[in-house]
DNA sequence: AGCACGCCGACT
DNA sequence: GTCGGCGTGCTC
């Protein structure tokens, strides 16, 4: 074995939260630079690790060697390595998970034990004399290798590692490691050129005479692929061709194209002297250290416009910028207007491109071949250098953040990026969160404001109509009312377009039975199915279990079943009841599942094939519809009484937005808003379109009850699909939580732990659910407080069958 | 995560 | 007495 050069700090691609130490052989040391990944030792086995840095010789402890270097090159720029490590320490997570998430999937190497049959064992299963269980399993390796761990949990009542270990040792099986992984590479397409067009002229002339004329309009070689589909039948021909000289052929690198049917270019507009000021504000700070501006423009203020003068600036200084919209069902608008404006010089990463997409548009920013990328929450991890700017377009938007595995939020810690870089941040907003503006209440960010539509457009004219009122009213009325009504007619009788709100998809979300009562509850979860009446079936929007439309009360068994509460199906329904001649649509999860059916929808909406459209929040994010002139917003009230302190906060920001729909051609809009409680502060707020208004109100509850942004919290998740087991092991981490809190003085006197109480939603998809909140008013505190729980002593945080997830400033609390 | 180790109860 | 189930701890 080579001596060890030099010893590398190594984050291993494992749930461990701590980094490693290897040697690196002398021959391999030129190549062991940051960011690239390796095979190594761990324990018995080889797993990938990514190299962070130089270290020095653990004392007392041998190190390993490192077996290889898997890379040609680093897969993340040197600059990121702080970054990962801050996000592995602030959300509890292995740092080695971390940059396995940040990274295009796919591409790790792990290796596993692998069990096989000898001579040996196949004599003695052949002559019948073993016991049960090892029998079993020479069965199951006997016509070829199977995977330990496959094993293991084919027989988990009969095996454990002390049995194959005795079987390996009688030789009956054997045991070999093998290195597993899939991998994504560059896809290469091959190429042709002409090389000599003087074909003769015998009896497939013609023939290839299409194929040299079709390649003379490519200088550059055209891609068999293209050939093939414009000269139909070639592929017979261009083998002669190759062969004899007349071409020639190479392979060549592509790029797999996620940006699908191009967008044409559009011309950048004069800007407002409001976007103008923005704009040269934030650009006098680039390059000059690390700001945080916050952006707060009211609907239809042309933010878009102002994120693309600084991304075009940034690059002409040589910088990169990095754009992050939320995640929506597809590509979103500002994207669009990004890929118009700035054309193939971009890069795109959200989650609906593939495995080998998203691996291309991660070599390209690598690669430095484009300085501009756009993408949803996980493109705050980019391999971007040089860093000019990070935009956060819509920064109030929840989908930031990751409700899976690494809790991060996107905002958070693009943030937390633009600072460990010398960058701009760049949040934007209509309705900012109330983190962001209490955070330039307290001079940590920079306050710009866009107060003005462009053109001078005003802003729509919000009457807010009281449901109360027509409680007793029988039939469709009861959510659709006679204002609401007059003003649909009068828009489709002037041929302008209506769009109607509403934050529920479905039919009827509340089925009862009519004889007992009883609501038709979902088998798997705590909460009621709705009816969907596109599938003629009852769903549970939280698992997918469905049931049939003719099902009877699960109690009584009566077949009659009344159908309360409302949703978008229900809406169009009522809508095709009042005006059956006008063109309605339909947006919601249901309707733009399939791939290209939002894009449709969006497309028949500008063609003004449609009249009245109807939708979930999905319409409220960021479209630009000009001929919308009115918005009718059916019940505002849906998320107003979630057991959730951000109740308000949701309400007024996605009502702010739904109504900014209206009116963003050349007509005013108007907004009809109906809800139970037109008193209610967010929902008068709303009206107004008065963000200060919400905010001052809002910042005084907060206050009041120690919520964030004046605390911060951490919940601890527990579930499990035992209900008395999860209850027990909730209330045993809340009892760790209180002796650990009398720990120390500083604890106490910050930290406020609540619960273990049962979560709002008490099952989910079979899962039972506690909760525990902690609170803090200190982050260093809070944060100690739960490495504490996490990694000291005997922690309760795992357990066979209870699981308990830290989730670092929680938004979906349910 | 996956593997080894070591501690228990229930059987040849 | 062993075997096999399960919890615990470790991986440079």
């Amino acid at each position: 074995m080579p001596e060890a050069g030099a010893y590398k700090d190594i984050a291993v691609a494992l749930p461990v939260y701590n980094t490693y130490t290897y040697g690196i052989p002398e021959t391999l040391l030129p190549f062991a630079e940051e960011g690239r990944r390796v095979l190594i030792p761990f324990g018995q086995r080889k797993v990938t690790g990514y190299i962070l840095g130089s270290a020095e010789k653990m004392e007392g402890i041998k190190t390993k060697l490192i077996i290889d270097i898997l890379d040609d090159k680093s897969l993340f720029p040197k600059s990121m390595i702080p970054f990962f490590k801050w996000i592995a320490e602030y959300y509890k997570y292995p740092i080695g998970e971390v940059i396995k998430k940040a990274l295009p999937g796919g591409i790790n190497l792990y290796d596993y034990a692998e069990i096989s049959i000898t001579r040996s064992g196949k004599k003695q299963l052949d002559k019948n004399a073993l016991p049960p269980a090892e029998k079993k399993i020479l069965k199951l390796v006997e016509s070829g290798a199977v995977l330990q761990k496959t094993l293991q949990r084919k027989f988990q009542k009969e095996t454990n590692s002390a049995l194959i270990h005795r079987m390996v040792e009688r030789g009956v099986i054997q045991k070999r490691l093998r290195l597993k992984g899939k991998s994504i590479g560059q896809r290469e397409e091959k190429f042709l050129s002409i090389v000599n067009s003087d074909i003769p002229k015998d009896r497939f002339y013609e023939k290839r005479k299409m194929i040299i004329d079709l390649a003379k309009n490519y200088p550059n070689g055209i891609s068999f692929k293209e050939l093939k589909a414009k000269a139909e039948g070639a592929e017979g021909y261009t083998e002669y061709l190759i062969k004899n000289g007349f071409l020639s052929e190479d392979l060549r690198k592509v790029y797999r194209d996620p940006l699908g049917e191009p967008v044409p270019p559009d011309t950048p507009p004069q800007l407002t002297r409001e976007q103008e000021k923005t704009v040269s504000t934030i650009l006098r700070s680039m390059g000059k250290g690390f700001t945080t501006y916050l952006l707060s423009g009211v609907t239809g203020s042309g933010k878009t416009e102002v994120y693309m003068r600084i991304a075009e600036s940034a690059v002409k200084k040589g910088y990169s910028a990095l754009i992050l919209v939320p995640e929506i069902a597809l590509i979103s608008q500002t994207e669009r207007r990004f890929r118009a404006r700035f054309g193939e010089c971009i890069a795109v990463l959200h989650s609906r491109l593939s495995a080998g997409e998203r691996y291309d548009q991660w070599l390209r920013i690598l690669e430095k071949k484009v300085k501009i990328v756009i993408g949803a929450r996980s493109a705050v991890f980019a391999p971007v250098t040089d860093i000019g700017v990070i935009i956060v377009d819509e920064e109030h938007d929840g989908s930031y953040k990751q409700e899976s595995s690494l809790r991060y939020h996107a905002r958070d810690i693009a943030i937390v990026r633009a600072k460990q870089q010398n960058a701009i941040a760049l949040l934007g907003s209509a309705t900012p969160s109330i983190q962001s503006a209490y955070n330039s209440d307290l001079k940590k960010f920079d306050r710009l404001y866009l107060t003005k539509r462009v053109n001078d457009r005003p802003l729509p004219e919000v009457t807010v109509i009281d449901l109360c009122r027509y409680r007793d009213e029988r039939g469709l009325r009861k959510f659709v009312t006679p204002e609401l009504i007059k003003e649909v007619k009068k828009n489709l009788d002037r041929g302008e377009q209506v769009l109607l709100f509403l934050n529920r998809r479905g039919f009827a979300n509340f089925p009862v039975c009519a004889s007992c009562g009883e609501p038709m509850l979902c088998k798997n979860c705590d909460i009621s199915l709705t009816l969907h009446k596109g599938i003629n079936a009852y769903k549970c929007h939280f698992c997918g279990y469905t049931r049939a439309s003719v099902s009877a009360c699960g109690k009584c068994g009566s077949p009659a079943i009344k159908l309360l509460g409302i949703g978008t199906e229900k809406v169009a329904a009522a809508m095709e009841n009042f005006f059956p001649d006008a063109r309605i649509a339909r947006m919601d999860r249901d309707t733009t599942a399939k791939k290209g059916s939002m894009v449709n929808i969006l497309k028949d909406l500008r063609k003004n094939k449609i009249d009245i459209l109807i939708g979930t929040q999905m319409v409220a994010k960021g479209h630009d519809f000009p001929n919308i002139t009115l918005v009718g917003i059916i019940c505002a009230d849906l998320s107003l009484n979630f057991p959730d302190f951000r109740a308000s906060e949701l309400t007024f920001q996605i009502l702010a937005q739904v109504a900014g729909r209206a009116g963003r051609g050349n007509i005013k809009g108007r907004v009809i808003l109906q809800t139970y409680n037109p008193d209610h502060f967010s929902i008068a707020a709303a009206q107004m379109q008065d963000y200060e208004r919400f905010y001052s109100q809002e910042i005084i509850f907060r206050k009041a009850l120690n919520y964030p942004p004046f605390s911060r919290i951490v919940q601890l998740k527990i579930s499990g699909r035992d209900k008395k087991k999860t209850k027990t092991h909730a209330i045993l981490a809340g009892e760790r939580c209180k002796t650990i809190c009398q720990q120390e003085r500083r604890f106490q006197k910050d930290i406020e732990i609540l619960g273990p109480v049962e979560a709002p939603f008490s099952k989910i998809a079979g899962y039972y659910r506690w909760h525990i909140l902690l609170k803090g008013t200190n982050t260093g505190t809070l944060h100690s407080f739960v490495n504490r729980l996490m990694f000291e002593d005997h922690n309760v945080i795992q357990n066979r069958n209870v699981r308990v997830v830290v989730d670092v400033d929680p938004i979906f609390m349910l």
